[in-house]
DNA sequence: ACCCAGGTGGCCC
DNA sequence: GGGCCACATGGG
């Protein structure tokens, strides 16, 4: 068994099941994945009630209303103004190209998709990559700031580039879309958990092969 | 009173 | 290619 599927095991294994991602369509896990950047997931849920409740977790209802009141909806979120911006820009270009249809704009290779999101000004590569595996149903790795510390802290991997460790995850891991999707899950309920400013390594379930032990951290 | 969250882009060297 | 910074609310 690699290496990664032995963390996987672990991770599984003491965590359970993380369902990821929440939300009821498409479309709402892209705005999830565009409000959640550097913010806590329960900041984000509070802004999609909103949308929800005034009935506008919709892309051509986003993409033409009032940037004003977008903000003020989303405001719990965090940098709301920029969020704001970017949803917006998300929502204009999904209407105009795609008839704000997320099927058509997913139904092309994974990194032509990729490309464009990334050309998107406030989608960089964590996002562009949730949206792809957790939206889009596609096979690729999310990598995250947790997921650089897990692999550099267990010695897994010396870590350069986000693209780098991409490729690492991708070439050790079964060809599994649902296996993606839980693992990032479960790496980040590792970082949550245990890889803060005062980690409890002792409850750690990767205490056995974390390369640091039980006293160096960072 | 801190610390930090399911990042990104801009600017500098 | 890396290092630093602004962006902002809300929970522990």
């Amino acid at each position: 068994m690699s290496k990664l599927m032995n963390v996987y095991n672990r991770l599984f294994k003491h965590f359970g099941p993380q369902h990821w991602w929440p939300g009821e369509t498409r479309f709402e896990v892209v705005v999830g994945a565009i409000l959640t950047q550097n913010t806590a997931w329960t900041n984000v849920e509070k802004a999609i009630k909103n949308l929800k409740k005034e009935k506008m977790l919709n892309c051509r209802k986003i993409a033409n209303m009032d940037i004003k009141k977008l903000e003020k909806m989303i405001r719990s979120s965090g940098f709301y103004k920029q969020k704001a911006e970017k949803l917006k820009r998300f929502c204009r270009y999904l209407d105009k190209n795609y008839d704000s249809n997320l099927n058509s704009f997913f139904n092309r290779s994974p990194d032509e998709i990729r490309t464009e999101l990334l050309s998107l000004n406030g989608i960089g590569n964590e996002t562009a990559d949730s949206i792809l595996l957790y939206a889009g149903e596609k096979l690729k790795f999310v990598i995250d700031s947790y997921t650089v510390r897990m692999c550099e802290r267990t010695g897994i991997k010396k870590v350069k580039t986000y693209h780098q460790l991409q490729d690492f995850f991708e070439k050790n891991l079964p060809k599994d879309i649902e296996l993606y999707k839980e693992f990032h899950a479960l790496i980040v309920e590792l970082g949550k958990n245990f890889c803060r400013k005062k980690p409890r390594c002792d409850e750690c379930p990767l205490k056995n092969i974390c390369k640091y032990g039980l006293s160096v951290h960072d």
